[in-house]
DNA sequence: ATCTGTACTATGTCAGACAAAAGCAAAGGA
DNA sequence: TCCTTTGCTTTTGTCTGACATAGTACAGAT
């Protein structure tokens, strides 16, 4: 028995260097402050982050498989764009994914988390407020459904097409319609319905890849694929 | 306009050196040279391969997002072992992908490919030929597909659950069923039915799970995990 | 038999070096 | 003037060596 008063715990970094580099460069273009199609230059990371070559690297790897870069022959890495391929085929995974994990966490989560999830879809003020919102149901969702390979999947799907949300909330009316999915996949989560839940998914996921390629497609439209 | 007869052109190593090493780890793994459990230090891996550390370091970290290796607290790394709990996240993934695949397949393969699965699925004579068939079959499944994405997710799953598959056939009966599951499925897609081959394809699934689960299982009573 | 200290081993990270490949720019010829 | 060719520079891929840190194992002491 240790005393409970006594806390002498050492918080030990918690992520390795290379770790922290992902995180922030992932960070960096989900903010938009590494557009899609920068060039990316060891050299340049070097100097950026101020870690050393071997780290740049692993992280390149590691945000490559991810997805968010993509190799640029010869001149290093960019930042991955994503055209309406891209888009057809995250979507395509993620109207596979994403219904299973709500049908799983109907099966699997508590009624707190239950009751935390229904919070979320609750009206917000701003749009703002309701983008966050969005994610933090989707935090929620991959929580309770308790696979962690599955989460591990989908996170980076949605970072992926964190651009393409916040471009195709702008589309008239599909910020309204999106929130009106998501209260019916909280309603059929609230009755533990696995069928309405992953029903309720799917149709969201297939309104949001609608979306999602208008939105991109107005994108090469406008900006033709260089 | 270059000479038709002049054939000078060099094939370049398609792979990287660390790229090399993962396909070799990955096909050591799963031909069982490298059993669940084994630890893997830098320094056995340089030997064993001959490539410098920084390569070395560099595979096993593909190898651990990809589930095949896990780190072993200051031991390196470790072969993933394969516990119930994987098994089940891993199926649970599967299930939802596998199915949105065979749909995939059915929409968008030609006749010509559709015919190629179909064949795969006529009675062969041994187990091993059987076996081997079946791999084709999702080799081929994917590709008609037509979503990278899809593949590259669904090909890991598949190389971490090689062992259970084969450990599951000697199940008695399941490699009959089995067969006949992936009977229903090529027949559902030469019928060229979304529908029914994304049906066949769940059904097929989670007998396979219910299959490698009890495999899983019995393993892990025979051999308490350490 | 248990505890303690020390040496060893393994990883994480860095710095530097080199070859190969690709792009770029200048020089030279039509 | 325009095109080709040549050489330089940049960048990646890979290797080597080095060091700090952390965890392990063994031997010696109590």
């Amino acid at each position: 028995m240790t005393d409970p008063k006594l806390d002498l715990m050492i918080d030990r970094p918690a992520e390795s260097v290379p770790e922290m580099v992902v995180r922030r460069i992932r960070d960096a273009i989900a903010a938009g402050l590494l557009p899609p199609g920068r060039q990316l230059t060891e050299r340049e990371l070097v100097e950026l982050t101020g870690v050393s070559r071997t780290s740049v690297r692993e992280a390149m790897r590691h945000l490559q498989t991810l997805g968010l870069v993509e190799p640029s022959p010869s001149r290093g890495v960019r930042v991955a764009r994503l055209g309406s391929a891209e888009v057809r085929e995250i979507y395509e995974v993620r109207d596979a994914l994403e219904p299973a994990a709500a049908e799983l966490f109907v099966l699997r989560a508590t009624d707190e988390e239950v009751a935390a999830l229904v919070a979320k879809v609750q009206p917000h003020a701003s749009g703002d407020e309701r983008l966050q919102a969005i994610y933090e149901f989707d935090g929620l969702l991959l929580a309770g459904a308790r696979n962690s390979l599955l989460k591990s999947m989908l996170e980076p799907l949605h970072t992926r097409i964190h651009a393409l949300r916040s471009l195709s909330v702008t589309i008239p009316g599909r910020l309204e319609s999106s929130m009106q999915e998501y209260l019916e996949l909280a309603e059929a989560i609230a009755a533990r319905s696995p069928e309405r839940a992953s029903e309720a998914s799917h149709r969201h996921v297939r309104a949001a890849a609608k979306a999602a390629l208008k939105a991109v497609e107005n994108l090469e439209r406008e900006n033709p694929e260089s």
